[in-house]
DNA sequence: TCATTTACTTTTGATGCGGAACAATCAAGG
DNA sequence: CCTTGATTGTTCCGCATCAAAAGTAAATGA
């Protein structure tokens, strides 16, 4: 087995792992706090934490200090636990067609070190070699890895081997295996979109959430949809999800994509692919949010016709799966600040009068974001043994 | 309370209810089977079993008798345990503007007796007055029942008021406390739509499914999303879904529903004002079904455009949702018959190309289907102790 | 100083589960 | 006919886990 089990630390029995992970993810909590959240008694508590504190994944924390401590309250001071961030580090990476994107992260997710370099070859070995550098280099100033997680856009089996990827040519390559043999770190393999998806469901927009889904717009579309917890996998993920998604029959065709389908309205390409189209200028994203925001019309209606399809899309999405909250994700949704208003109205025009309003956040990623995810990917599998769902 | 506990049996430990909600899903189980399905030892399930037993809940079915056992297997033969489902009987009404539809069913849900009658006031008083005379009515042959369920279109709260419902008239009308008052017996009540899924996913093509969808067409629209085996709410359960589902911006006009909406493209209302619109002629939807079927241009055309409106629903619903299973449920789903091509073309043109089939199943119900939904309802509540969720 | 409040620990008892040993009941094969 | 093996179900014991209760600790406020 490559991705094998809790590397270094012990494994929990179950209650040990709710409170692990409830301390992970909801930051410092003191024991009762902990006991209201998990229904268990005080005395509990102490027995679950006892070994966990010994272990050295969670400890007494500091007392918030001098700064101000909330309300002073009256009782026995409440002594908050938090993890050991520091104790282990983890290495998150994210594949494109040229470039390898590498973040160190602590347990807590934080990233505490960048470092890209590119990408001159799609050999499966080479890759692995440039991997297994790039891990040097990045824990140099750090201890050793207790995982590394990578995410690659296609799909992945078993968490461990890449079954098919386009840009990259692959089919059936055992990344995993190639990495882990060169570092000697358990590694974990996943789909790109997949691993953000987790890494929002623990540490970002989706934390503690039932029902949640991300919705991520750049190259591609990416969809990701969060029940009780885990994620939803379905065989269409990392096959290029939005090809399909006819938001209108009359709207623009474009090289990928059918025609009005969310590819070939909201990705990247398709919209630089329309303004090209129309006024002969090839620009950037970027230029293209610019000129919209300064009044040009075409770009802007370019993207006015986009944040419609993704507020038809959105609204469809919250009807029917019903998430508590969706996450627009990914380096395509700088939109949402230039065509707000179009986006918030189609969301309305598709929704019932009554019904509650549509919790939607947005957050733009950057690739750092997508590396992050894979490394999240490494802390829920290595370390606190959460295997596959289904 | 109106709604007390189960009504005559003891309360059920936890692993009981598990124990016998399989059996009286899963029809007769021997105990080794209920321990594999339910990852238990065979020890706990002698335990387990016993109580429930002793309850007059279980019993050990008779051996399978002389038709023929399957295949004949080595060792001691299992003793397959089930419901005695006969052993309470259930009440179950659903509501109409002009009528009222009662149905007695078994533990099982199986229906072994109807009675209908017209309503002819909608004063909540003899409204459950009525319902009183009819369980009297429907009673007669049977032991006294075990708990009364009651469907009504409209928004209900706490399973026990009507908050809101249009064509009765009401608003935050106790209709559990009244009948409850009349009959001696506990009653729930709930969202007619919400019974039928609940009833669906215990008994009928949910059965054991994770994530599934039950979409009604009949006089409105309805929709129900059952996740991790519970129904999920919404605020607008009750208030008539789909007015704002907008699946075609070029669709037909009605009275009802935003223009090209599901309801106005879908319901049998909508059907029948279109046809009516460009013929001049009042048809009944089975008229409109037989003229299109036989090849009525008009009557065809406003169906295939229905059909096509509902494939690209039932695709959203699957690229969204993500269910194992949507079921097509109400009195309106019988242009499936008459133009079912149009909609097998409509799923696939949404679906990616390799994404599994949706796994779509048809049912027309009448109103003691529906019926019959409150009943299962009085089941979950009364019998099990399944509370609400969420 | 002393009651009060809240947080945590220790102890105790109940519960529920898995596992082992055993009984029951069949088929297959000499 | 008897043995062997397979499968189901029962009984019993030990273990893990939890809640409840009682005790300890550390703060506030009068």
């Amino acid at each position: 087995m490559t991705t094998r089990g809790a590397a270094g630390w012990l494994p929990l029995s179950p209650g040990e792992r709710a409170v692990a992970i409830e301390v992970l993810v909801h930051g410092p909590l003191s024991r009762s706090e902990i006991a209201r959240r998990l229904n268990l008694s005080a005395g509990s508590l102490t027995r679950l934490t006892k070994p966990l504190i010994e272990s050295g994944l969670l400890i007494e924390a500091a007392e918030s200090g001098e700064g101000e401590s909330a309300e002073v309250r009256q009782g026995r001071p409440s002594q908050p636990l938090d993890v050991v961030a520091d104790s282990r580090s983890f290495i998150g990476f994210k594949i494109t067609e040229d470039m390898v994107y590498g973040v160190v992260t602590t347990l807590r997710s934080d990233i505490v070190a960048r470092h890209d370099r590119p990408l001159t070859t799609h050999t499966p070995a080479e890759v692995a070699d440039l991997l297994a550098e790039m891990t040097e280099e990045l824990t140099r100033s750090f201890p050793a890895p207790a995982g590394i997680g990578i995410g690659v856009g296609g799909r992945v089996e078993k968490r461990s081997i890449v079954a098919e990827s386009a840009f990259l040519g692959w089919t059936d390559v055992p990344l995993a295996e190639l990495v882990a043999s060169r570092t000697g770190s358990p590694v974990v393999v996943e789909n790109d979109v997949a691993a953000l998806v987790e890494a929002e469901t623990w540490f970002g927009a989706g934390r503690g959430l039932d029902r949640f889904v991300v919705l991520t717009i750049g190259a591609g579309i990416g969809y990701g949809l969060v029940l009780g917890g885990g994620r939803v996998a379905s065989v269409e993920d990392g096959r290029g999800v939005g090809r399909r998604w006819i938001v209108n029959p009359y709207g623009p065709l474009t090289p990928e994509g059918e025609r009005g389908s969310a590819i070939s309205l909201l990705t990247i390409p398709s919209i630089r692919y329309q303004v090209r189209a129309a006024t002969g200028e090839d620009l950037t994203y970027e230029e293209i949010l610019a000129r919209a925001a300064a009044g040009d019309p075409l770009p802007a209606r370019v993207l006015d016709e986009a944040a419609r399809a993704l507020g038809t899309l959105v609204a469809q999405i919250a009807n029917f799966a019903m998430p508590q909250k969706i996450l627009l994700a990914g380096e395509g949704v700088g939109l949402v600040d230039v065509a707000g208003p179009a986006l918030e109205e189609t969301i309305l025009t598709h929704r019932h009068p009554q019904a509650d309003p549509v919790n939607l956040q947005t957050k733009v990623s950057d690739f750092h974001d997508w590396a992050r995810g894979a490394a999240v990917l490494a802390i829920q599998v290595l370390v606190l043994g959460t295997g596959e769902r289904r």
